[in-house]
DNA sequence: GTAACCAGCCGCAAT
DNA sequence: ATTGCGGTTGGTTAC
């Protein structure tokens, strides 16, 4: 990894065109042959970047990045404030909480969080064109398609739509009804869900994570 | 700007639970307070990150960076091999060309990209639960709404219908069709969109830029 | 502030 | 390799 603080000019040229005028900048070159350009703001996005796999060719006042595409990205380089490099050797990989990472495990293990007496029939039952979440049953004795999206938006409201009419032709699903299972569900779903029958249901993610067992810490 | 780079153990409990085991790795602290654990490869992208509005709180072995929201980003510090801060003052910021245009604009100066002969009638043209991108006429004497999506997928053709279905109601608009242009449509939405009788069609937005005024570049 | 939408999205898994 | 899909998505703009 090597670290370059310098006063630059960016081009980039590829999928769109965008020019970063001359200023004091970080250089991030990564051994993967990534280049990205980092302002002091912004969290962890780039100004610009080339991702891997991609080649650089140094010149003494300017490098340019390249790709197989053909898009380049030029960093024209006035003057150097820094330029320091340092093997990092091996990283064992992030480790994301062994159960399940995803609203889908949880609401297949808590269905009840759904609806109060839901019980699970499949998970990724098969429509035709695409798999529903998770299919239940209720204690009224109906089936529920569930759609399952962090974010309840519209298109997730006609997602569960067309799977629903695919599954309306298995008359051993019958009666059968839709809810969208979100952790928030926009206005715009919800007056789309009512319009169409469909239920919504707001999920408690951090309630629904206190069911499983304890997260080990480090600290 | 400051530039760690350190032999530390990062656990991150948010959102969801992340742990990652010791090794050496660069830390990223910007002068809006965000923090960015980033390893020799992945691009741009780091390990593990907070981002700004957050507050840090330095200990000798450690640091905690905590959100508003009780998100917790600790890095343990296990020994530290490079520690230097620069400021980068002002930043001038990004100008982009191309991506504002965007496709709506180019399409809408030269309909005949999407269909020959197509004659643009409106742009934004509202349906009562929003605006439907482009309104051609085509010589066969038919209306053409068009949806215009950087990527053609399966919730641009949900739009369009319901589009379609809203329209349907002006007689003024008789016949009426719709066609879903994007610089790629996948198979999914293909295959939706012929199932309603829609169109799509693939526009080469390189081309067609080709046709606007040339970018001036810097090299 | 919230909601809707776009991104050079990135990155992963299944096909 | 391509497609589909989630992300601690992030970020911008209209409302």
């Amino acid at each position: 990894m090597r670290l370059v603080i310098a006063t630059c000019e960016v081009v980039y040229e590829g999928r769109l065109s965008a020019r970063l005028p001359r200023a004091k900048r970080l250089l991030l070159v990564k051994a993967d042959g990534s280049l990205s350009v980092h302002a002091d703001d912004r969290a962890y996005k780039p100004l610009n970047w080339m991702s891997p796999p991609c080649t650089t060719e140094a010149y003494p006042d300017r490098w340019v990045v390249r790709n197989a595409k053909g898009e380049t990205l030029t960093v024209g380089i006035d003057e150097i404030h820094l330029d320091v490099a340092h093997d990092l050797g091996f990283e064992p990989g992030l480790e994301k909480d062994g159960a399940e990472v995803g609203l889908q495990g949880l609401l297949a293990d808590h269905p009840e969080a759904i609806e109060p007496g839901l019980v699970l029939v499949s998970r990724e039952h098969e429509t035709g064109i695409g798999p529903v979440d998770l299919l239940c049953h209720a204690p009224d004795g109906t089936f529920v398609a569930v759609e399952i999206k962090r974010r309840g938006e519209v298109d997730g409201v006609e997602q569960l739509t067309r799977y629903l009419e695919l599954l309306a032709g298995d008359n051993r699903l019958r009666p059968l009804r839709g809810v969208l299972a979100a952790q928030k569900v926009t206005p715009q779903a919800r007056r789309l869900a009512a319009g169409r029958g469909i239920g919504w249901v707001e999920v408690d993610y951090d309630r629904l994570r206190g069911l499983e067992p304890a997260i080990p810490t480090l600290f």
